[in-house]
Formats: structure tokens, sequence, C-alpha cells
DNA sequence: CTGAAAGCGCTTACAG
DNA sequence: CTGAAAGCGCTTACAG
């Protein structure tokens, strides 16, 4: 198996002109007469040239790649924003690799010495629930490499953060179950060191606040991100003595584990406990009952995360001023909270 | 934002040898004393050394990356499939790109001319629903970049492949729900051009005419690979004056759409109608009732597919004699074809 | 054991 | 308008 592609050389000695005035010609120079370019376009064309982007990135020190890393491409939330991801890369000339870190420190701590080694131009990145330390990544920022952080964002690093207002989503999921008449609000959260879990948590307790009910230790439990997560917090929450009247699930694993657990123990929802999640749209509405749920822009976070990323990369001065974007969730009603 | 790394040529102004030499001792070449490889390899650490592979894929024409396309990356299956192509890819030193097709042809190609032109070692592919014309992939294999099919096969390819046993999974989905009492079992199938479609129409046709079932044309209907199809199809079904005591769904997306259409419609699983599909295990629980599925080897499919890619991109005679590797599904009972 | 030189495929000052 | 030369970071025959 050999790789035989056309070069320039190959195009210069068939046509009896030097590499230079075929590179030139290729890239629409002007200095170059319209009959060379012709003559030199139309063979490339017959040849099936096109230039090789290694010799290209050699050369300009610049891959044309950005990287994006997520805990898992599974997740809709993430599979959608790399969707985002894609669109822009791709509509300005970027390509996009993909890595997953399966939410362990040390696999991100791989991917972005790969992306180093790679001489990717950038990366977009939802950290880990496991990685508390970013130096990694500040590691790559040092080497030149601009890294923009989407959804689970860090205080420890200095650069461009989208992501959605969890603070507000969280206080108007707990607002809603308020008003539908529920006082016993439980919320299974996601790992403490995330971020987001904190937006979220705060979220939850100033709306309870707002209406004058306590706030219970007991009622709070965190867990990893996944459905046995979500089922194993709603066997202990519903175990309480004083039981819950409506749990919040601080995302879509979390909250299929709640509510498998629910009907698995032989609660009705909403009657008996409400439910409401962070939730893909597509998922909630197969479960039965449908799940209330706090919807994200996903596509749109990829999208903003990678146009911030763009830009860092194709600006010449170092000193970009750097924003959070904070995108808005929306609330869905369905019946599991329609009491 | 400049990047600034180390070289070669760097390694060599310190320690005032050549570039060659500098070279020689980080590849532990045996012609070179120890005492000036521990320099160098110290140096080379000290500094952070790592090599430029775009400066070796220059040379030897080769980039260490596999490129994978599968339709979607949403879809579990196809995300556990490349859980299975990195796992082999990484452990032997290769890296992956990931491309999605979103089953259209045009996409399919704008990758495959993304992953000549980024001269990528080898190919991964699950071919689009929308890809009657493979020439795009032909063509990759004329250059000389080996292609490997999975799941979604082609006749028209000489290559690689790896399925699963579409027939015989089709067969015992049927055969179970004739077992369990059904006669008059319907079959929501992917479409017509799609290779595992056919195999899997085969399976049920046969298992009927095991058993002396007549095949009847109107119960059998094909649709676009997703939940609105399942649900679309469904609705025809159940609307014949003659109506199945039972459907078979050719895909997870099909089958989650002839749930939720089902409960939709009043029906009750399995006492009306039963249900089977090809089934993603975690996905099939979630539901109410839970779906039986026929389950397939994701994981271990990318494993195969990429085992066989890489011994084809390091096999250096072109005689290598093409395999179609068959794999084992699964059958798994839950309460929707429990009648 | 070590170094100078050529070369992978391209671009781009520098000359003319 | 066109060409010869240098160089991106590396490897590897070829000399010594």
């Amino acid at each position: 198996m050999k790789k035989v592609s056309i070069t320039i050389k190959e195009i210069a000695r068939q046509l009896n002109i030097s590499k230079s005035t075929v590179s030139r010609a290729l890239r629409d120079s002007s200095e170059i007469s319209e009959e060379t370019k012709k003559k030199v376009i139309d063979l490339a064309e017959k040849l099936n040239y096109y230039p090789n982007p290694i010799a290209i990135s050699l050369l300009k020190n610049r891959t044309q790649t950005i990287g994006v890393i997520v805990p898992d491409i599974a997740n809709r939330f993430y599979s959608s924003a790399i969707g985002g991801v894609e669109d822009i890369a791709y509509s300005r000339g970027y390509h996009t690799m993909i890595y997953q870190s399966h939410e362990l420190l040390e696999r991100e701590r791989s991917a972005s010495r790969h992306i180093a080694s790679r001489r990717v131009d950038g990366l977009v990145v939802a950290i880990s629930s496991q990685s508390e330390n970013v130096d990694h990544f500040v590691s790559l920022q040092e080497q030149g490499i601009p890294v923009v952080l989407f959804d689970r964002v860090s205080d420890a690093m200095q650069t461009h953060k989208v992501r959605i207002d969890d603070y507000k989503g969280a206080f108007e999921a707990t607002e809603h179950l308020i008003q539908r008449g529920c006082r016993r609000i439980a919320h299974i959260a996601g790992p403490k060191a995330v971020s987001i879990t904190r937006f979220r948590l705060e979220g939850y307790k100033d709306a309870l606040k707002k209406y004058g009910i306590d706030f219970q230790e007991e009622w709070v439990l965190h867990t990893e991100i996944n459905q046995a997560g979500g089922t194993e917090r709603t066997y202990q929450l519903m175990a309480l003595r004083e039981r819950p009247d409506a749990i919040f699930g601080a995302s879509d694993r979390l909250t299929m584990g709640i509510h498998s657990a629910l009907r698995q123990l032989g609660y009705k929802m909403p009657d008996d406990v409400a439910v409401i999640g962070f939730c893909d749209l597509a998922m909630s509405s197969l479960l039965d009952p449908p799940v209330s749920s706090i919807t994200q822009p996903s596509f749109e976070m990829g999208q903003q995360a990678t146009s911030l990323l763009l830009d860092l990369i194709e600006s010449k001065n170092t000193l970009v001023e750097f924003e959070t974007r904070v995108l808005q969730s929306n609330i869905v009603i369905n019946k599991s909270s329609l009491k």
C-alpha cells in the first residue's frame, strides 16, 4: 500500500517551470501571468492535486485543527454541543478532533498531551468532574494553545468561558415546584467540585428562601453524574422519615435514575413525588410520565465557545479581554411536575 | 500568542553537538555513546522536549492517525463502537479522528476528502444510509488509504468487513415472538438500500416460513432510522384492518418510536402488542415496559474493525486476503414481549 | 561514535 | 513575471 500523491514538484516538472511559480499560481498570486496561472490550475485539476496540509502545517506552525474534550460523547448534551463546535469550525476552515475524558483526570491529561504534541491550534473543553486541578490546561495556554471552557468552567483559569445560567435554571425549577404546591423539595446534585453543581445548588437554596421554606441539609445529596447515582440517592431520600414531595435532579442522567427508582418503588409522579431535572428534551418525553426539565442550548454553547476560540487563535495580540458568556436555559413543563 | 517549541536544533546548540546526533540519541540508536545519549536525554527532559509529529509525518508520509466515520455519534451503538476503535487505536499508538455523516452522502464525501487531504493512515466506517454509492471510499483505497467497514457494509467494496449476524438476530427475534404465541408479526425496517435492512428482513421472513406463517407484504414497512419513523409506521400498522399482534423493530431509535406510539394509542405491551427491537440495553430498560431486544457487541465491533485496519496499514504487501467477520448478537427478553 | 548533507512538500523573501 | 535558495523540524544514508 503506497500513497502516491501529486506534488507541486510534479506539476512544475510537467510544465517545465519552477516550483515557486506553481505554488504562486495555485495561490492565485497577483504576480503570476494569467496564462501561467491557467496552465497550472488546469493541470492541477487534471492530476487531482491538492496541497499537502502537513507541509503547510510544518511551515506555518498551524494545523487548522481544533480539539474538543468532553466527558462523554454519548451524552446528548455533549454530542449536540460538538455539533455546534463542528458547525463553526468547518465554516471557518478548521477541522475538529474529538476527545472523551470519561470524567477521568488522567484521560484529560493524556488528551492534553496529545493536543500539544499534535500542535492543535486551540481547544474547547468541558472539564471532567474529577478535575479539580486544571494545570494541564494552563500549561497548554502557556505553550500558546488557547483554551476555551464551556459548560463546566473553572475559576482557576483565565480564558473565555461559555456556560448557562445554572443558578437561574435551578431557581426556576425549584420555584415551579413550589408554585405547584410542593414544600419538601429534595435536590440530587452532581459532584461538589464541579462549578455547575454549586451554581445549581445556590439557585435551589435561594428559591426556597424566597418562599420562606427552610433549607434541609438531608434533602440535598451529591453523587456522580450517572443513572445509578440518581437511583441510589432516590432510595436514600425516599427512605427518610420525612419524605420529600418533590425531587429536582441536577442532570439528565441523574433524573433518569430518579425516575426509574420512583417507579420501581411504586411512587406515582407527580402525585406522590413531583420531578423536574436538567434534561435533554428528546429523552424526557420518552419516559412515562414525561419529565419536566430545564433544557440547555447545547448546540449554541458549542458554537459560541468555538467562535470565541477561533477569535483567540486568529488574534495576533495577546491582550484579549476574556469574557464569560452566560446563556439562558428554558423550562419545559411536563406531566411529572404537574400536581 | 506564539507557540515556542523546543526543537532538536536547540538541544544540539546547547550541547554543542549536531542535530543528527541529538536525533539518534533520542531514538536510542546503538551507534551513539551512552554518555552522549544521557546528556541529550537529560536535557530533552529538562526542556520538556517532544518531537514535532508534523515533521515526522512529512518525512514518513504517515500520520499515526486513523479516521472513523459514523452516521451519528449521539447514537449509543456508534459511540460505543467508537470506544472500541479508540481502545485499539490508542493501544497501538494511533490517534483517532471522529467524523459524523448525519446519514448524508454529501457529509460522508466531505469527510473522505478531509481524510485524504489530512493524509490519515486509514479509515473505519459505518456507511450512511443514504450512500448507495461508495466511490468516495473506493477512491480513498486507490490512494492507498485502507478502509474497513463495520455495521453497515457494502458489496461494492473489496475490503475487510465486520458486521453482526443480522439475519440470525432477526430470525431469533421473530422466532421468539412466534413462540410466545404471536402470529401477526409486523416488522418496521430501515431504509431498503442499507445492507443490514435486507439481512434482517430475510431473517424475519425465514422465521415466519419455518413456522408456516404466511408473509404479509403490508406488515413490513420501511422508514428512516429515527424515532419519528418508528412512530409513524406504528400508526400505519395499527390502522390496518387486521392489526398485528407483535412488532419487531429494526433499530433502537425505531423501537423507541414504536414504544411511544403504542402507549400513546392506548395499547398495552405485551398483551395487545408484543414488541422486540434491535436495541441498546441501557435504553431498553428505561422504557415502561422494558423492551426485549437483540443487543449487539458494538464495542467489540469497533475493536475488531480497527485491529483489521491497523493490520492493513502496517502490512507491506498489498496482497491481503480480505475477510468478513460476523459477530453474534444476543437476545434479551424483557416484559414487552412476554405474553 | 559523530557530523554534513539531502530531502519530505510547501512558501516566501530576495534577485533578476 | 519567474526562478533559485532557504527554511519549517525531523531522519537517515553517506562519510569519516
